[in-house]
DNA sequence: AACTATTTATAAGA
DNA sequence: TTCTTATAAATAGTT
């Protein structure tokens, strides 16, 4: 089916099946950055399951089709990317006595993080009730895309505290990591992760 | 409960009781080493989904709790960690043309996964009749993990083919961006994602 | 490693 | 958009 046609308006048929056509094709994009979001969203859930289940380290990075980068990492996507990649080169000797100091402290958060865990869902339960609330309140940054409206206000209070300790507590441990690293990215991921 | 005790041979009951605590103790492992597997596979499938859905790019990096490595990425973990990385720093002026061009590569590959994937598919659908024979075959170097176990000889050796050239291709055009990109990094992964 | 019961994710529709 | 709902898939537990 052609879409360039001339601008004669008196072919009507043609230009209704052209909207057809265009609005076919907007639904299918629509449908589909539908089904990425919520995908998306299943999996930054999944992967911190598995992280806080398992006690494993895990980093997902997603690259939409339109070039917007998506990222989430356990306890924090510097951290999982960094071994990655020292992993891939020499393990530089010194190294070592950081990482077993960074694993005590990633265990420790990861216990706080589960505990945390735990009341979400509890609040979440009980969310029918606190949702109007919700809405009157100011705007919370959110942690990734739009999970956090499930969230009630308490716990995500609660919530954001304790991933800003966590987040601060790696840093620390990273920062004296750094000094010794060859690694040479500078900036951190915080404006993309938006913890 | 007391794990250490005297040496007395004839404590046969507190014997017992150790052991048995001890294979209690071993179960749990052996579950939770399940479970994280299990989980691990699906993740890489579902990321994997999502890459060739909706045309992400994506990359998953998972550390046991026993500090193993897995790691799975579409089209690549390297391409788009860099990618990642680089969106961090100041993007580099001329990088811009080889991305585009990069886009294109991958625009096409992911075409001929896609293709493979409905192959694999319908391939699943026969797995019973040549599940058999696959067991006589010699070793085939898998993608992530067992989950190859799921595919037939015949499907496997168009995947694989597939997939060498797909990521020729792509290293091909990415060894071009290495001389202009400022990233340290020298070995890949192939040792780990074992493409 | 296979099976099943249950939970969870997701696509489609309202 | 957001909320339902029917269907499909993932997973824990079990043999």
């Amino acid at each position: 089916m052609a879409f360039i046609e001339g601008n004669n308006l008196a072919t009507i048929p043609n230009n209704r099946k052209r909207k057809f056509e265009n609005k076919k094709v907007e639904d299918e994009e629509h449908k589909s950055q539908l089904s990425f979001t919520k995908r998306k969203l299943g999996l930054f859930n999944k992967v911190t399951e598995l992280s806080v289940l398992c006690h494993a380290k895990t980093a997902l990075i997603i690259t939409s089709k339109d070039k917007k980068l998506y990222a989430c990492g356990y306890p924090n996507v510097d951290t999982v990317l960094r071994h990655f990649l020292e992993g891939q080169q020499n393990p530089i000797d010194g190294e070592k006595q950081m990482m077993q100091k960074e694993e005590e402290t990633v265990e420790n958060l990861r216990v706080e993080y589960e505990v945390l865990q735990d009341q979400l869902k509890e609040e979440k339960k009980n969310l029918q009730v606190v949702t109007e609330a919700q809405k009157n309140s100011a705007c919370i940054p959110s942690w990734w895309d739009d999970s956090i409206d499930d969230m009630s206000l308490e716990s995500l209070q609660l919530f954001k505290t304790s991933l800003e300790n966590l987040k601060l507590n790696l840093i620390l441990s990273l920062d004296e990591k750094r000094i010794r690293s060859s690694f040479s990215t500078t900036t951190t991921n915080n404006q993309i992760i938006g913890l």
